[in-house]
This record gives C-alpha cells, structure tokens and sequence, in this order.
RNA sequence: GCGCCCGUGGCUCAGUGGAUAGAGCACUGGCCUCCGGAGCCAGGGGUCGCAGGUUCGAAUCCUGCCGGGCGCGCCA
C-alpha cells in the first residue's frame, strides 16, 4: 500500500509536471511514511512542504493541487490536508485488513523479498583469534552477524558468512609457548609461568593429551629456560609490557632451539585445530552459521600475498624505508604508511589482510561486510586505502563496528580478559541464560551502543525480560488457535470488516509494516529494529487479548479475531525467525 | 594532541528533517467467577550535554565547546 501511495504521488506529480504547473522532481525526493498518530490518517506524505520552495507555491496550496489530481481509488477513504501541509490518506476499511489474508496466504515468506533479487553480500565475522574460547565480547559480533545474515537474505540477498581463521604469526606462537611450557610441567618441572602467555585451564587441557601421547619426548629442564625479566619498582607500564613480550619471544626461541620446527609445528597446529574445534562447536550451538573458513595460513602458502605486494610494488604504491616495505596509505586518506613488510622479512598482518580482502571482492560479492570490534577501527582507512590502490571500488567493503558489551549480574561487574584466562565464555553464557534470551539481548540494542548486559535481567521469566515477553504473546496465540480448533482460523477468507475494535484496527496497521522494518532493519543493518517491532506488536496483542474476549458465540466475529489471532502469530514467528528465536508453542 | 563512537525521564534505551519526543525498568494506584495474571489499565516524572548556524520545521544536518568510551606498533 506504502508503495502504491508512492507511485500514485510521483506519477500525478509527474502528469502536473507534464501540463507545465509544476517543476521536475527526483524520485527520491516523494516520501511517504505509516503515520504514527490515527489523527492524521494512515499514511502521510511531506512533499507539498518539501517541495514547495521548488514550485514557487505555498505548501498548503500545493498539497490542494495534488490531492485534487489524485485519481480516485477504492482503498482510499478520503485525503486531508493537515497543518502546515501534510497530506494524509484515510483508508477504508476493507484495504485495512487485506493485509491479515495476505500474511496467511504467504506464511513464511511473507515479507521476504524473492531470494537473490538484491545482489550478493558476504559477512565476515567473530573471527576470532584460535588462542581461547569464545567470550562475551564475541558474542554480540556473533550475534549482529547470525542476525544480519538473516535479514539480508529475507531482504532478497544472496548471503554468505565467513569465518578468517587466524592461525599463522606471533600469537600462534605463544599459543604453543604456553602449551609447551605447560607440557613441561606436566613433566615435573617447576619455574613460574609467564604472565602474558596464555593462562586459561584449557591450555593445561592440550598440555595434557600431548603429555599423555607424547610422554617425556619435549622435556627439557627449567633450569635451561631463560630467566623472567626483573621489573623494577615504579616501573612504566609500556616498559614492563615490552619487557614481558621479549621474554616471550626468548622462550620461543629457547623452544626452537630444544624441538624441531617439525615438532614445534604439530604443537601449534595441534593446540590451534583445538581450538578451533571448540569455537565451532560454540559457534553452532549458538546458531551462528558459517559457510566458509578460510585459513590465514593457506592464504599465506598460496602466493596471493606475494601477488597483491607485486600488484601494489608496479601501481608505485610501495616504498622501502629503514629495512622494511611501506605502503602508501597516507595517499589514500589514512594518517599515516604502513609496513607491509618487516625488516625481517615477514610480513605484517595487514599485508595478509590487503590478500585476504582482494580475494574477497575477487569472488564477485555486491557488498563484503566486516562486523570488528570498536577497538579496530583505527584499521579501516589503510584496509580501504589498500583496496583503493589496487583499483577497486573502497566502497564495496563496509565494516561494522560493534561497540563493547560489559556483563553484569545485577550490581556486580563481570570481568573479562583473555589473555587472564578469566572471562565469561559464551558457552557459559548460553548454558546459563539459553541461546534465545542471548540473542535477542546482544542484538537489542544499536551496534553503536555500549551494551550492558543484565544477565539477572535475562535469566528472570517475566515481562521485564523482552525475549519472554515475545514469546509468551507467540504461545498464548497457539493455544487460542488449540481451544478455538485450527481449522477455523484458517479456513478460508471471512468477513474481516467485523475487525472494528481500536485494538484490532492497532494491530493490523502494525502487522503492514512488517515488511517495511526487515528492509529498514537490511539496510541500516541493524537487527535491533526487529526485536523493538517484535516487542511492539506483541504488546499491541496483550493489551487486545485482555480487552477483548476472542472467542465469542458470533461466528462471524469470533473467525475474523480467530484469522486475526493467527496473522499476529504468523509474523511474530518470522520476525523471530530473522533474529534466529524460537517461537514456542508453549512456555 | 589527532581520529572514530556515544551524551534523550532516576536507570537501560528507541526515535527515517515533520505534527503534542516515545518504550521498558523503578515508583504510585487499579484489573482474574472470564480464551494462559509469564498478562492488562491509569498516573507522576524531560533545559533531547551546552552554545551558535542551516531550514517553513532540528533530538536528528553543520560548526565550536563540555563530558564519557575506544584507537593512534615493523602486534594481530
């Protein structure tokens, strides 16, 4: 209907424009939203006050001049002009409840565009570093990208979702460091453990089947070990993180020296693939599907990173400087250049990423997304600047950036830190508040927003808990269409105009914009105008269910609240389908 | 210091340049002989951080300031 008004506007613009009474007008300029007010009709438009200046006419004039160009039509009741210009639309009643045997007749689909019509888009997400579960801060990218996927391909998007499997550098050093010198002692030795290895039990886990498989094989005394770093008193901060980080580094190479690059391998790949296992399981049980997993290291071992330098080395975007290779991302609206190659030799991780992304806008997507977290947004104009250089489009990448979520229970601040090993996994998370209320919780408030996460909230089973709230409204609709038997409800049409109670008038305005928020909700990508609709519209149909009884003795009344009843259910169940939630039939 | 994000009832947050700025929590008072009370109804509570500007119209756009978060590596 939205789309309708729309085209009727700009069509008898168009015709006024052709009789020479008014000027030329862009498309996109002939706006036309659901009021939110009934005073004002159903739908409103703006354009006389937007467009005045362009005519030359006073507003209200103008919205005169086009209501009584407006071609007659049997959906529409009357047209008013209202305040300074406003045009609203009166419907009738009959075009109201259209609507209520449109959803019924389309089900599932209904406010789905037809799959692939809008491009392909692929989403980058969570790929998080192999060196720990999966925590709370992942979560919620998790949760934005699970829920995002589902809403572009309702949207009409052909989506795909990837994961970026970090397992080559540094930290997959110290992810074996850690695993060996845990191993160690396992073997009886006893010296303190670095500080900023990795310190998690599930480190002590790997340790411990490597120690079982391999026995004493990579035992080497403590004693061999390079000493830890004396941090003086009143030390600098940066100073004790450096000191920390070479000691590291010296261990690492203590280990290379005592195992072979063979053995040292196999620790790492073993202690990685681990790893991985485990986020995948958290991942799925979560809900969040992938379809890809690309591995840094592959990429690194097929030459594309060698390829993509070369291509940026001939455009003359790379220079040398003090032993290392710098791009030239400063050219290309980036503060500074950056190494894409150290002076020893390796590369840095951007340069991998500049492959990484080239790759990706290789494969042919319309749009690639990267949800990161806020703390890398510093990265983005030199991963744009890369992509510009190598003559691509910048524009086709888009990154989101997900704010931090802090955990709390009640009062109490939940602390988390890798690297600690002391932080909430979301397998925690799930196991104690369930996936359904996890979802909706990360994605209930905007990307943008610093999310602050009750989980006494989450864990209470009232209306205070919004997931509940969504869901109870779901199963009490089931078990009406139970009492009342199914087959009444959807059997065929009925006489929909004994809809004419102000709470069923509410409703079936609510359930037309459905379509409008899943495509609201693709192309701001933000799920979080879905649950606040979800939460809406069920609302709407406690505040009805408690007014008015549904099943009265007329049978032409009780069928049309019955068909009703069962279009609200139908798109509380496609809403929380887009969000990944069950819709219960019971609680 | 520079860059990005955020300042909206006591709290957590919606808000697409539009009509009288909205929810939920908390608070106060009501509603089950009734289709699920895991629910509903009513009430109080606001300088939309501050100051300019653009506009017929600004919480929304622009500039400056104030306050909070994050980032500013030959780390990933």
């Amino acid at each position: 209907m939205k789309a309708f008004l729309h085209a009727q506007l700009l069509e008898t613009w168009q015709r006024l424009h052709t009789e020479g009474s008014l000027p030329e007008v862009q498309e996109e300029r002939i706006e036309i939203t659901a009021t939110r007010d009934a005073k004002h009709g159903d739908y409103a438009s703006n354009l006389a006050l937007a467009l005045a200046r362009d005519a030359d006419i006073l507003p209200r004039k103008l919205a005169e001049q086009i209501r009584d160009a407006l071609p007659e039509h049997p959906d529409i009741q009357r047209i008013e002009i209202a305040g300074p210009g406003f045009i609203n639309f009166y419907l009738n009643e009959h075009a109201k409840s259209e609507i209520i045997d449109q959803i019924l007749e389309q089900g599932d689909q209904y406010g789905r565009e037809p799959a692939g019509s809008r491009g392909r888009v692929l989403i980058e997400y969570v790929s998080a570093n192999p060196t720990g579960p999966l925590h709370i801060g992942h979560g919620r990218g998790a949760a934005l990208g699970s829920c995002l996927s589902r809403i572009f391909a309702a949207g009409g998007y052909a989506v795909e979702c990837e994961y970026f499997i970090n397992d080559a550098g540094r930290q997959m050093d110290i992810l074996a460091l850690s695993v060996w010198l845990r191993y160690l002692e396992l073997c009886g030795e006893d010296f303190a453990f670095p500080r900023s290895a990795y310190q998690g039990d599930y480190i002590l886990d790997i340790a411990a089947d490597l120690h079982r498989e391999h026995q004493r094989r990579w035992h080497t005394g403590a004693d061999t070990l390079p000493p830890p770093p004396t941090s003086p008193a009143g030390a600098e901060k940066e100073a004790k993180t450096n000191a920390n980080d070479t000691h590291l580094d010296l261990l690492i190479e203590h280990a290379h020296e005592q195992i072979s690059g063979e053995d040292w391998a196999s620790i790492r790949t073993t202690a990685c693939n681990t790893l991985m296992k485990r986020i995948e399981r958290d991942l799925e049980g979560f809900g969040a599907v992938f379809d890809n997993w690309r591995s840094e290291r592959e990429l690194q071992n097929s030459g594309q990173v060698e390829a993509v330098l070369a291509q940026l080395e001939e455009a003359g975007h790379l220079y040398e400087r003090e032993g290392a290779t710098w791009f030239r991302s400063s050219h290309f609206g980036d503060e500074k250049d950056r190494v894409v190659r150290r002076s020893n030799g390796q590369w840095t991780y951007f340069a991998t990423d500049i492959a990484y992304h080239a790759e990706k806008l290789n494969r042919g997507y319309d749009t690639v997304i990267n949800i990161w977290g806020a703390d890398h947004h510093g990265y983005a104009a030199r991963l744009r600047g890369a992509i510009e250089a190598l003559g691509e489009n910048p524009n086709r990448l888009e990154v989101l950036f997900v704010q931090f979520a802090t955990l709390r229970r009640g009062e109490e601040q939940l602390p988390m830190s890798t690297r600690e090993g002391e932080f909430v996994t979301l397998h925690a998370l799930q196991q104690e508040i369930g996936r359904d209320a996890t979802r909706f919780f990360y994605v209930m408030r905007g990307a943008t927003q610093h999310l602050d996460f009750d989980l006494r909230l989450a864990t209470q089973k009232s209306a205070d808990n919004p997931v509940y709230y969504v869901q109870y409204a779901h199963a009490r609709i089931c078990r009406l269409l139970e009492r009342a038997g199914e087959g009444e409800a959807t059997s065929s049409p009925c006489d929909l105009s004994e809809l004419r109670e102000p709470g069923e008038q509410a409703l079936q305005k609510q359930l037309a914009q459905y379509p409008d928020i899943v495509q609201r909700a693709a192309s701001e990508r933000s799920p979080h105008h879905i649950t606040h609709y979800l939460r809406n519209l069920a609302g709407d149909f406690h505040a009805y269910y408690n007014a008015t009884t549904v099943l009265v003795d007329e049978t032409g009344v009780r069928q049309a609240r019955l068909r009703l009843a069962c279009a609200v259910r139908q798109i509380l169940n496609n809403g929380l389908e887009l969000l990944g939630i069950n819709a219960p039939e019971s609680m």
